[in-house]
DNA sequence: AACGATAATGAAAACTATTATCAATAAGCG
DNA sequence: CGCTTATTGATAATAGTTTTCATTATCGTT
């Protein structure tokens, strides 16, 4: 279904409203332009994407915007060490738990895996339960990340 | 052993003058600072720490030693998403490759954790080879943080 | 011990990502 | 359609870090 402005409805709507939001032309905008990526985006790439299709939307507004977003859960904020956090849309239950990725040193491109989940999560959970009752300490995030070079970036490939 | 600014010599200084650097007093201090405490301290703590000593050490100084700490391989840097990068002294081998945090989320306050290491290693390396394999990533670093509450932040204790 | 080349330093300015301020705008209710 | 007020966008402010550049201090050589 198509709106009055010609964006897409979507299933966060109801969310906004019974949250109490008004659902607006940037929240709309700003939403799809993260569920129509695979990507990492900062919110400087946010606001230049949501630029091309609504000009007058400012850059103020994408901060508070992705705030929103994560506030109500929907999105993931992440650091990967270049100084500028990144955003993603989740896309189910399992991806909002374990949610690690590889990042490439060299060109800063982050691939999120899957792979290996399983094994990880019974480690991860085994480990949080653990660290939760001898350092007495509530755990309700982690962070799994690997550094590394991309085949792109590396130069021993003969 | 004591040398004429009266600050102790350092194991590191052979390795800074072998890569070519010189030995001041303001590195030499900031060095001590990081040896004898450990607390997971920013830019700005170490700044205030060494300007105890020697008020005339400038915080760019600080940054610049860091890096230049960091580089050497001597510190690690951490990035536990409070805006300020943290330092920490490498102690051992096996500190540098598996450093893992419990971070609270309340007051900050940061524990190291080498408990559960052994069985993590394992997984970690696993998954490290087999993550390589299938992105061909060649992967020299990874970081796990637990982000919760400590004791002190909860009221949950009756 | 003094000299001299130049690496290192400190103060200040610049930079970057993000947040706060505030008057203007627009969502959604009656 | 109009009213209330949440939301917005432009601008200024902030915080951590980096750059600039003239001054200082290290250390090999005298």
């Amino acid at each position: 279904m198509i709106n009055r402005y010609g964006i897409k409805t979507s299933w966060w709507i109801p969310r906004l409203r019974t949250a109490g939001f008004r659902v607006t032309v940037p929240r709309q905008t700003i939403f799809s332009v993260l569920s129509k990526t695979d990507k990492h985006m900062s919110a400087e790439d946010i606001y230049m994407a949501v630029h091309k299709a609504y000009p007058a939307i400012g850059l103020t507004t994408v901060y508070r915007t992705l705030d929103l977003l994560v506030q109500m859960g929907l999105v993931l904020k992440f650091d990967f060490g270049d100084g500028k956090a990144r955003y993603e849309l989740i896309r189910g239950q399992q991806e909002e738990l374990h949610h690690h990725h590889l990042v490439c040193k060299g060109c800063g491109r982050i691939t999120d895996y899957t792979d290996f989940i399983g094994e990880e999560t019974d480690l991860i959970e085994k480990v949080e339960k653990e660290l939760s009752n001898k350092y007495d300490f509530k755990i309700d995030r982690h962070i799994i990340q690997f550094y590394g070079l991309c085949n792109e970036c590396r130069d021993d490939k003969k």
